[in-house]
DNA sequence: TTGCTCCTCACGTCACGTGAGGTGGC
DNA sequence: TTGCTCCTCACGTCACGTGAGGTGGC
């Protein structure tokens, strides 16, 4: 059992949140310490949790999540299909919602037609399927936890030895730099043998990914970001998968484990680093 | 100088927004009646008005809003292109958004993958372009106001003598029928001649509709655009603009006007409709 | 006069967020 | 003991919505 503080940063809800949805009845601890009220949860809420946000994301009121999580209308025990009515009602507002979002941007680029956004030098790739070893966390941005959770990954791969000679990389599940927290994935890849052991899992092929390198530290990635989406002005090119930052030479610790030398530097002014935006529609 | 009441009509906004953003003096009545009160709006505030609300959809709050549509940052009187760098960044938000809601459909299919919605007899079609008259408003669902829309309408058509043979439709601007009020453009079809003169628009064409017909009143059109949607699941096309209702055979009251008599009958039952749903993305 | 529209004012709502002030556990 | 985590409780926030009770204009 986990303390509300380790729960609520491996599910990526707030403190306040848990505690409100523990008020409304709608998402209890597993167990509750009567004597000093500490709230304890088990890693096998998770999923439920995780469909409360989906579901809350997806504009639900929490009244309306109650009725979809805590019991089947016919009193049976839980299942998704009991609800598939409402889950297809959900799927339609979400349809409509994003047909909504589009016209939005049709008319904040007619807002914007006047002005020239400065081009950028991005390619267009095709990025292949990987197995990697991934750590997940939503983390602040801007601090060194990205370099832990790396040299933490490479260390879980050296002792398998299943490391290949690719770089690793990063997938921001939120697709934009530009929060306090940042749900991001650390990306070690190993070989396709390695798939289905702890941590591994494959990384989906990208058909078409708009690309941009940069040298020296990484702060400059949300304004290249930035930079390369405004050049997307005008194009129906959307985002079709989470954004990756690829290392391509950069700093390592190497306690633990033994990276290819042409990846790394000490010199920050050296580091390498590929901006990926996977893309859909026409370009 | 319009009372509160049409002009929230004609806005598509209520009666308590408007005087809420009058108390927050984000925007204002052209005149207030110092004796009775009453809220005096022009027409000419309509565009103003019409920024406020994309920039709240685009999720500004209300004091950015304020920021952004009262003054240019250098003092000078109001441009959007002074603002280019924050409709950008709404851009980028809107982008970020729109590739999140994504995520979740293909969420949503994953968890509907086992439910097999009912076949529609779609069939897909392109729409030519044309040009129409066109009376758009928010009104509540379900009543006669479509038909009033559509006299007035075909009357106004009749006075120029432009009305070509092709079917009355309508654009529904919500792409949703499930709401208690909707944006509705109903549309007469007029020679492109008119162009330019009050009232007429070109519709744009649309490459690709997925289109279903029925018989009879139209209570049932929420119910088949439902199910057209569902039967969209797991495909990855997308709705690509407004939905269209094309009434084929339908009753009129032809006062002030003459329609082709192909199109007319008195027996609900022998009504004939199209839905419409124009699409983007693999089919 | 009736019916409709408009007014203000006070309070409610939704899903949390923000401290204040205090306690539990290693 | 210190530092960190956790607790409750009361109040704030955001963008309105909901009546109540009353007035203006044709």
């Amino acid at each position: 059992l986990l303390r509300i503080g380790p729960f609520s940063r491996l599910a990526r809800v707030t403190l306040k949140t848990l505690r409100f949805y523990d008020a409304a009845g709608l998402f209890r601890p597993a167990w509750t310490d009567p004597r000093s009220g500490y709230r304890f949860y088990s890693a096998a809420q998770l999923p439920l949790l995780g469909r409360i946000r989906l579901l809350r994301d997806l504009g639900c009121s929490l009244a309306e999540i109650q009725q979809l999580t805590t019991s089947s209308p016919d009193g049976q025990p839980y299942r998704v299909g009991a609800h598939a009515p409402v889950y297809r009602m959900l799927r339609r507002r979400l349809m409509v919602g994003v047909a909504l979002s589009e016209q939005r941007l049709r008319q904040l680029d007619a807002l914007l037609a006047h002005e020239h956004p400065s081009g950028l030098p991005m390619r267009e790739r095709r990025i292949a399927a990987t197995a990697a070893l991934t750590i997940r966390d939503c983390i602040r941005s801007g601090g060194s936890d990205i370099h832990r959770m790396f040299e933490s990954a490479e260390r879980q791969v050296a002792r398998t030895g299943n490391r290949t000679r690719q770089n690793p990389f990063m997938l921001l599940h939120d697709m934009d730099y530009h929060r306090a927290h940042v749900d991001v994935e650390v990306c070690v890849p190993v070989r396709p043998e390695a798939l289905g052991s702890a941590g591994v899992r494959l990384i989906e092929p990208v058909a078409r990914a708009a690309c941009v390198q940069f040298s020296g530290d990484y702060s400059q990635a949300p304004t290249l970001f930035d930079a390369a989406l405004d050049s997307m002005h005008g194009s129906r090119a959307r985002i079709a998968a989470p954004v990756r930052e690829v290392y391509l030479r950069f700093g390592a610790d190497q306690r633990g484990y033994k990276l290819d030398p042409r990846f790394l530097t000490d010199d920050v002014r050296q580091y390498r680093t590929e901006i990926q935006i996977p893309l859909r529609g026409i370009s």
